[in-house]
DNA sequence: GTTGAAACAGAAGTGCT
DNA sequence: AGCACTTCTGTTTCAAC
């Protein structure tokens, strides 16, 4: 799909997933190049749109947030849920998506008072169906280059 | 919750979550703090677990993957499947949740045949119901400090 | 909290292979 | 494409305030 990205980059894309404020001289010396042409790679990958930015990971919990649930909202047509979404600082992720729950969202609350209060206002767009989550096996997990991951045998 | 988190501490941690590769002298500018200081909320911060780390985030579409799934799986008891999504690179979020559903993941796949055997073998741990993502319209949203946002009036 | 200095590390540009 | 070299910027630690 892109034949531009080979064996260094997808090792440059690793890393930098894994720490994103790793300097250059240091994924030179993991992937075996120079900091230049480190650098000159990264510079290649941003403006190919391929890495998108630098996000520091926030735990959600340190900074009291003990409930983290996914809500499935059947959106009812004409309501429009997505400049509520935005505005919303609670609600971290959201997808729509096809079958009878137009939308799925990853919500984050202090307790369930605060929850509730989501829910109530989730409930102008459609019917609302909440599971809280017990345990996060993976949040962001790394995205592996696909044709590299095919492409071993 | 946490009483060490200020004003200056959410800024610092609005914009690291915008950009985590700025510099703390350029922090400093911003929050109008010298860059040593910035440098020590920032050991402070990441001491507590409240800054777990940074990443660089990377586009799936311009990787190849033209596919975000949400696949709910009904687990069986005695299935352990969080091995699995551990070592399955497709999947990129797993949550255990209450309700009939027993796991929320986010997949990605390349086209419908790679969705398709990523959807096989999560049949092995129980009936699983996949919708499609057809428009994402936040993913990752930063995450605010709820005290200082409840506090404001 | 601040400024300023010194030592070190990293980023970016230049030229060369 | 790659590397070596230089220069500028940033980080860290220290001092004194």
């Amino acid at each position: 799909m892109n034949p531009k990205i080979d064996q260094y980059d997808q090792k440059i894309l690793q890393l930098l997933q894994e720490d994103a404020r790793m300097s250059h001289a240091e994924l030179g010396r993991q992937v075996h190049l120079s900091q230049p042409a480190v650098s000159e790679r990264i510079k290649r990958l941003e403006a190919s749109n391929i890495i998108r930015g630098y996000r520091a990971d926030i735990n959600p919990k340190a900074l009291g947030y003990e409930i983290t649930a996914m809500i499935r909202v059947s959106t009812q047509q004409g309501r429009p849920y997505a400049q509520y979404v935005a505005s919303c600082p609670e609600i971290i992720d959201c997808y729509t998506v096809t079958g009878e729950d137009g939308a799925v969202m990853r919500v984050l609350a202090s307790d369930v008072e605060h929850l509730q209060r989501i829910i109530n206002e989730l409930n102008a767009f459609g019917s609302t169906s909440t599971a809280i989550v017990l345990t996060t096996h993976v949040s962001g997990k790394a995205i592996a280059v696909p044709s590299l991951n095919e492409n071993k045998d």
